[in-house]
DNA sequence: CGTCGGCTTTCACGCTTTTTTCACCGGTAG
DNA sequence: CTACCGGTGAAAAAAGCGTGAAAGCCGACG
């Protein structure tokens, strides 16, 4: 009797890892916990879980996400994933979703963090 | 496996966190005390209650309590979800049931008070 | 008929949260 | 060192929301 299914069951609703993200409902579920995310951050999510292990350009997740194109200069979408990772590691500390591929863009992807170890007093 | 509330005995009543609400009697008991509230009030309770977990848009709301398309600046939700917060608080302080998704909508779910823990004496 | 009282609708103000924008910083490659 | 890239704190601007109160409705009552 899980709590949770581990693999998709319902329709249109994306999972993963210990994630379960509804986009009809707006709503994110962190091991059956709600996360509370601004629109712009959940519509990236959404964007990025998607396309599950693809690197995604910014200019793309711009478009997708925003509905327009990426102008010069704009860091929106640094900035958003840089918000929706924190709230991501809060709610789950031991996973790493998004990763960067410097001159290409974002991939969407759960991994185990790289220090799941527990840290020794003195480093 | 249906996935059942609390403890269902009756059919057609809602149950959440100490709340038991009788659609058909138009009523809603608070740890077995009734509540008053009137027609919107319940009614919207109602609606939010038949959806437990889920975020509803205001949209949604409007429809299923006012029957009709909510219009652009039409406040009616906000201002009914706000008296129906008021009284469920005096009945049931340490509870909070309506959740806001700003920019989503609201979700119904019974949680514990943040502030459930003592105030300093002289706070 | 006029008044009263409860419910609903509408309005407005102020506060909160989100979004946008800016700036600085560290890392890295040439 | 210089140039480029990306992470992120924080200020500024915008959007969203909570809520008291005024105004409108309507049935009950004298």
């Amino acid at each position: 009797m899980a709590a949770f299914p581990e693999s998709p069951e319902v329709p249109g609703v994306l999972y993963a890892g210990e994630l379960e993200i509804r986009p009809d409902e707006g709503l994110v579920l962190a091991t059956g916990r709600a996360l509370t995310l601004s629109v712009r951050e959940f519509e990236l999510l959404v964007a990025m879980a998607r396309r599950v292990g693809a690197i995604i350009t910014r200019e793309e997740l711009y478009r997708t996400v925003w509905g327009s194109e990426l102008r010069l200069g704009d860091r929106s979408v640094d900035v958003y994933v840089s918000k929706l990772r924190s709230k991501l590691e809060v709610a789950l500390p031991d996973r790493r979703f998004i990763h960067t591929h410097p001159g290409f863009g974002y991939r969407f992807q759960p991994e185990l963090s790289r220090d799941v170890h527990i840290e020794h007093a003195g480093g």
